[in-house]
DNA sequence: TCATCATATCGTATATCTACGATTAACGAT
DNA sequence: ATCGTTAATCGTAGATATACGATATGATGA
Protein backbone atom coordinates (compact mmCIF):
# COMPACT_ATOMS: atom_id res chain seq x y z
CA UNK A 1 0.00 0.00 0.00
CA UNK A 2 1.71 3.25 -1.14
CA UNK A 3 1.16 6.14 0.83
CA UNK A 4 0.83 9.88 -0.96
CA UNK A 5 3.30 11.82 1.50
CA UNK A 6 2.81 15.85 1.30
CA UNK A 7 4.02 17.00 4.55
CA UNK A 8 8.15 17.62 4.93
CA UNK A 9 7.76 16.79 8.96
CA UNK A 10 5.95 13.04 8.05
CA UNK A 11 8.91 11.47 6.19
CA UNK A 12 8.91 8.21 8.40
CA UNK A 13 5.73 8.34 10.01
CA UNK A 14 4.93 5.12 8.42
CA UNK A 15 7.72 2.44 8.76
CA UNK A 16 8.24 -0.63 7.22
CA UNK A 17 6.94 -2.55 10.60
CA UNK A 18 3.69 -0.91 9.43
CA UNK A 19 3.85 -2.23 5.70
CA UNK A 20 4.78 -5.65 6.91
CA UNK A 21 2.43 -5.37 9.35
CA UNK A 22 -0.51 -3.87 7.23
CA UNK A 23 0.42 -7.08 4.13
CA UNK A 24 0.18 -9.75 6.24
CA UNK A 25 -3.33 -7.98 8.74
CA UNK A 26 -4.40 -7.64 5.00
CA UNK A 27 -4.14 -11.26 3.84
CA UNK A 28 -5.81 -12.35 6.87
CA UNK A 29 -8.81 -9.57 6.31
CA UNK A 30 -11.40 -11.93 4.67
CA UNK A 31 -13.33 -14.51 6.89
CA UNK A 32 -13.01 -16.91 4.35
CA UNK A 33 -8.87 -16.78 4.22
CA UNK A 34 -9.27 -17.16 8.27
CA UNK A 35 -10.71 -20.32 7.30
CA UNK A 36 -9.42 -21.58 5.12
CA UNK A 37 -5.86 -20.91 7.13
CA UNK A 38 -7.17 -23.12 9.73
CA UNK A 39 -8.29 -25.62 7.60
CA UNK A 40 -5.06 -26.23 6.90
CA UNK A 41 -3.36 -25.95 9.94
CA UNK A 42 -5.91 -28.84 11.20
CA UNK A 43 -5.56 -30.88 8.25
CA UNK A 44 -1.38 -30.12 8.03
CA UNK A 45 -1.52 -30.63 4.37
CA UNK A 46 -4.38 -30.73 2.03
CA UNK A 47 -5.26 -30.41 -1.58
CA UNK A 48 -7.01 -27.41 -3.29
CA UNK A 49 -10.23 -29.41 -4.04
CA UNK A 50 -11.03 -30.17 -0.48
CA UNK A 51 -10.89 -26.66 0.89
CA UNK A 52 -13.06 -25.76 -1.93
CA UNK A 53 -15.34 -29.02 -1.19
CA UNK A 54 -15.49 -27.33 2.29
CA UNK A 55 -15.90 -23.43 1.69
CA UNK A 56 -18.94 -21.91 0.53
CA UNK A 57 -17.85 -20.38 -2.28
CA UNK A 58 -16.90 -21.31 -5.97
CA UNK A 59 -13.77 -22.73 -7.21
CA UNK A 60 -12.26 -19.60 -8.60
CA UNK A 61 -13.00 -17.98 -5.71
CA UNK A 62 -11.25 -20.10 -3.19
CA UNK A 63 -8.74 -20.42 -5.96
CA UNK A 64 -8.06 -16.16 -5.73
CA UNK A 65 -7.89 -16.58 -1.73
CA UNK A 66 -5.35 -18.89 -1.96
CA UNK A 67 -3.51 -16.73 -4.15
CA UNK A 68 -3.94 -14.25 -1.81
CA UNK A 69 -2.52 -15.91 1.12
CA UNK A 70 0.21 -17.57 -1.10
CA UNK A 71 1.62 -13.94 -2.14
CA UNK A 72 1.69 -12.91 1.50
CA UNK A 73 3.69 -15.73 2.41
CA UNK A 74 1.09 -17.14 4.41
CA UNK A 75 1.15 -20.56 2.40
CA UNK A 76 2.33 -22.50 0.26
CA UNK A 77 1.73 -24.53 -2.43
CA UNK A 78 2.98 -27.50 -4.17
CA UNK A 79 2.26 -29.20 -7.23
CA UNK A 80 1.45 -32.87 -7.29
CA UNK A 81 0.33 -34.87 -9.87
CA UNK A 82 -3.18 -33.10 -11.46
CA UNK A 83 -3.59 -31.49 -7.91
CA UNK A 84 -1.98 -28.84 -5.58
CA UNK A 85 -1.14 -29.64 -1.77
CA UNK A 86 -1.50 -26.32 0.39
CA UNK A 87 0.24 -25.88 3.88
CA UNK A 88 0.62 -23.71 6.16
CA UNK A 89 4.07 -21.40 5.95
CA UNK A 90 5.05 -21.42 9.51
CA UNK A 91 7.72 -18.58 9.19
CA UNK A 92 5.41 -16.36 8.33
CA UNK A 93 3.03 -17.27 10.15
CA UNK A 94 5.21 -16.82 13.84
CA UNK A 95 6.57 -14.00 11.63
CA UNK A 96 2.63 -12.41 11.69
CA UNK A 97 2.40 -13.67 15.30
CA UNK A 98 5.76 -11.32 16.71
CA UNK A 99 4.55 -8.44 14.67
CA UNK A 100 1.03 -8.36 16.64
CA UNK A 101 2.76 -9.08 19.71
CA UNK A 102 4.92 -6.24 19.13
CA UNK A 103 2.04 -3.46 19.44
CA UNK A 104 1.37 -2.08 22.90
CA UNK A 105 -1.74 -2.81 24.26
CA UNK B 1 -18.40 -9.70 5.52
CA UNK B 2 -20.72 -11.69 4.37
CA UNK B 3 -20.05 -15.19 3.09
CA UNK B 4 -22.58 -16.77 0.38
CA UNK B 5 -23.12 -19.86 1.35
CA UNK B 6 -24.22 -22.40 -1.62
CA UNK B 7 -22.97 -25.82 -0.24
CA UNK B 8 -24.95 -27.72 1.99
CA UNK B 9 -22.05 -29.35 3.53
CA UNK B 10 -19.57 -25.91 3.95
CA UNK B 11 -22.19 -24.58 6.77
CA UNK B 12 -19.88 -23.67 9.39
CA UNK B 13 -16.76 -23.54 7.38
CA UNK B 14 -16.55 -19.96 8.23
CA UNK B 15 -17.22 -19.84 12.20
CA UNK B 16 -17.36 -16.30 14.20
CA UNK B 17 -13.95 -16.86 15.45
CA UNK B 18 -12.96 -15.96 11.54
CA UNK B 19 -15.04 -12.81 11.58
CA UNK B 20 -13.85 -11.45 14.56
CA UNK B 21 -10.55 -12.07 14.04
CA UNK B 22 -10.66 -10.88 9.78
CA UNK B 23 -12.83 -7.37 11.14
CA UNK B 24 -9.60 -6.70 13.63
CA UNK B 25 -6.98 -7.83 10.87
CA UNK B 26 -9.18 -5.54 8.71
CA UNK B 27 -8.90 -2.44 10.40
CA UNK B 28 -4.94 -3.05 10.55
CA UNK B 29 -4.89 -3.97 6.62
CA UNK B 30 -3.83 -0.53 6.10
CA UNK B 31 -0.15 0.64 6.71
CA UNK B 32 -1.63 4.60 8.25
CA UNK B 33 -3.69 2.82 10.37
CA UNK B 34 -1.21 0.74 11.59
CA UNK B 35 1.23 4.08 12.10
CA UNK B 36 -1.83 5.69 14.08
CA UNK B 37 -1.84 2.86 16.56
CA UNK B 38 1.71 2.84 17.34
CA UNK B 39 1.53 6.74 17.38
CA UNK B 40 -1.14 6.56 19.87
CA UNK B 41 0.84 3.81 21.85
CA UNK B 42 3.91 5.72 22.20
CA UNK B 43 1.94 8.72 22.90
CA UNK B 44 -0.57 7.63 25.36
CA UNK B 45 -3.28 10.00 24.13
CA UNK B 46 -3.15 12.63 21.76
CA UNK B 47 -5.45 15.32 20.09
CA UNK B 48 -6.17 14.31 16.46
CA UNK B 49 -4.32 17.14 15.09
CA UNK B 50 -1.10 16.06 16.34
CA UNK B 51 -1.83 13.08 14.64
CA UNK B 52 -2.56 14.62 11.07
CA UNK B 53 0.45 16.68 11.54
CA UNK B 54 2.30 13.11 11.84
CA UNK B 55 0.82 11.70 8.64
CA UNK B 56 1.75 12.49 5.74
CA UNK B 57 -2.48 12.48 4.76
CA UNK B 58 -4.91 14.91 4.85
CA UNK B 59 -6.60 15.94 7.48
CA UNK B 60 -10.38 14.38 6.32
CA UNK B 61 -7.99 10.92 5.55
CA UNK B 62 -6.69 10.65 8.86
CA UNK B 63 -10.22 11.40 10.38
CA UNK B 64 -11.72 8.57 8.00
CA UNK B 65 -8.55 5.94 8.85
CA UNK B 66 -9.52 7.33 12.88
CA UNK B 67 -13.19 6.08 11.77
CA UNK B 68 -12.50 2.90 10.82
CA UNK B 69 -10.15 2.06 14.08
CA UNK B 70 -12.75 3.43 16.30
CA UNK B 71 -15.46 1.18 14.66
CA UNK B 72 -13.25 -1.81 15.34
CA UNK B 73 -12.94 -0.73 18.67
CA UNK B 74 -9.87 -0.80 18.68
CA UNK B 75 -9.12 3.23 19.38
CA UNK B 76 -11.16 5.33 21.54
CA UNK B 77 -12.12 8.79 21.19
CA UNK B 78 -13.13 11.19 23.85
CA UNK B 79 -14.54 15.23 22.50
CA UNK B 80 -12.14 17.19 24.69
CA UNK B 81 -13.74 20.79 24.15
CA UNK B 82 -13.10 22.06 20.38
CA UNK B 83 -10.80 18.85 20.21
CA UNK B 84 -11.03 14.83 20.54
CA UNK B 85 -8.70 13.03 22.01
CA UNK B 86 -7.83 9.57 20.98
CA UNK B 87 -6.13 6.63 22.97
CA UNK B 88 -6.33 3.02 22.47
CA UNK B 89 -8.80 0.65 23.53
CA UNK B 90 -6.39 -2.13 25.26
CA UNK B 91 -8.86 -4.79 25.67
CA UNK B 92 -9.81 -4.94 22.04
CA UNK B 93 -6.00 -5.10 21.23
CA UNK B 94 -5.32 -7.82 23.88
CA UNK B 95 -8.59 -9.45 22.26
CA UNK B 96 -6.39 -9.24 18.81
CA UNK B 97 -3.43 -10.37 19.64
CA UNK B 98 -4.92 -13.32 21.48
CA UNK B 99 -6.68 -14.19 18.63
CA UNK B 100 -3.88 -13.94 16.35
CA UNK B 101 -1.87 -16.16 19.17
CA UNK B 102 -4.57 -18.90 18.90
CA UNK B 103 -3.52 -19.21 15.25
CA UNK B 104 -1.47 -22.61 14.99
CA UNK B 105 2.05 -21.92 13.44
C1' DT C 1 -22.26 38.05 18.24
C1' DC C 2 -18.71 36.88 15.29
C1' DA C 3 -14.45 35.01 13.91
C1' DT C 4 -11.54 31.16 14.54
C1' DC C 5 -9.94 26.72 15.33
C1' DA C 6 -10.49 21.61 15.44
C1' DT C 7 -12.96 17.71 13.63
C1' DA C 8 -16.28 15.30 11.33
C1' DT C 9 -18.85 14.51 7.36
C1' DC C 10 -20.20 14.96 2.36
C1' DG C 11 -19.39 14.29 -2.33
C1' DT C 12 -16.68 12.18 -5.53
C1' DA C 13 -12.94 10.21 -8.46
C1' DT C 14 -10.19 6.35 -8.77
C1' DA C 15 -8.51 1.98 -7.35
C1' DT C 16 -8.91 -2.38 -5.30
C1' DC C 17 -11.67 -6.39 -3.69
C1' DT C 18 -14.90 -10.09 -4.10
C1' DA C 19 -17.54 -13.18 -6.42
C1' DC C 20 -18.65 -16.06 -10.29
C1' DG C 21 -18.95 -18.51 -14.94
C1' DA C 22 -16.12 -19.66 -18.67
C1' DT C 23 -11.91 -20.93 -20.37
C1' DT C 24 -7.30 -22.72 -20.31
C1' DA C 25 -3.49 -25.65 -18.93
C1' DA C 26 -1.51 -29.66 -17.12
C1' DC C 27 -1.70 -34.13 -15.72
C1' DG C 28 -3.26 -39.26 -15.53
C1' DA C 29 -5.75 -42.89 -17.25
C1' DT C 30 -7.77 -45.33 -20.99
C1' DA D 1 -4.34 -39.34 -29.05
C1' DT D 2 -8.47 -38.46 -26.37
C1' DC D 3 -11.04 -37.94 -22.27
C1' DG D 4 -11.92 -36.62 -17.72
C1' DT D 5 -10.14 -34.38 -13.53
C1' DT D 6 -7.94 -30.62 -11.07
C1' DA D 7 -6.60 -26.13 -10.55
C1' DA D 8 -5.31 -21.58 -12.34
C1' DT D 9 -6.51 -17.72 -14.97
C1' DC D 10 -9.57 -14.50 -17.68
C1' DG D 11 -13.21 -11.39 -18.00
C1' DT D 12 -16.40 -8.90 -15.63
C1' DA D 13 -20.12 -7.00 -12.55
C1' DG D 14 -20.89 -5.02 -8.35
C1' DA D 15 -19.26 -3.64 -3.83
C1' DT D 16 -15.69 -1.39 -0.84
C1' DA D 17 -11.71 1.22 0.04
C1' DT D 18 -8.82 5.24 -0.32
C1' DA D 19 -7.82 9.82 -1.04
C1' DC D 20 -8.97 14.63 -1.18
C1' DG D 21 -11.35 19.34 -1.34
C1' DA D 22 -15.28 21.44 0.29
C1' DT D 23 -18.52 22.02 3.66
C1' DA D 24 -20.81 21.47 8.14
C1' DT D 25 -20.55 21.33 13.15
C1' DG D 26 -19.35 22.68 17.58
C1' DA D 27 -16.58 24.90 20.98
C1' DT D 28 -13.63 28.94 22.37
C1' DG D 29 -12.28 33.47 22.61
C1' DA D 30 -12.41 38.34 21.18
Amino acid sequence: MKIPRLKPGAQDTVTAFDDELSALARALSHPARVAIVRHLAARGTCVCGEIVDVMPLAQATVSQHLKVLKEAGLVQGEVDGPRTCYCLNPETMKRFQALVATLPA
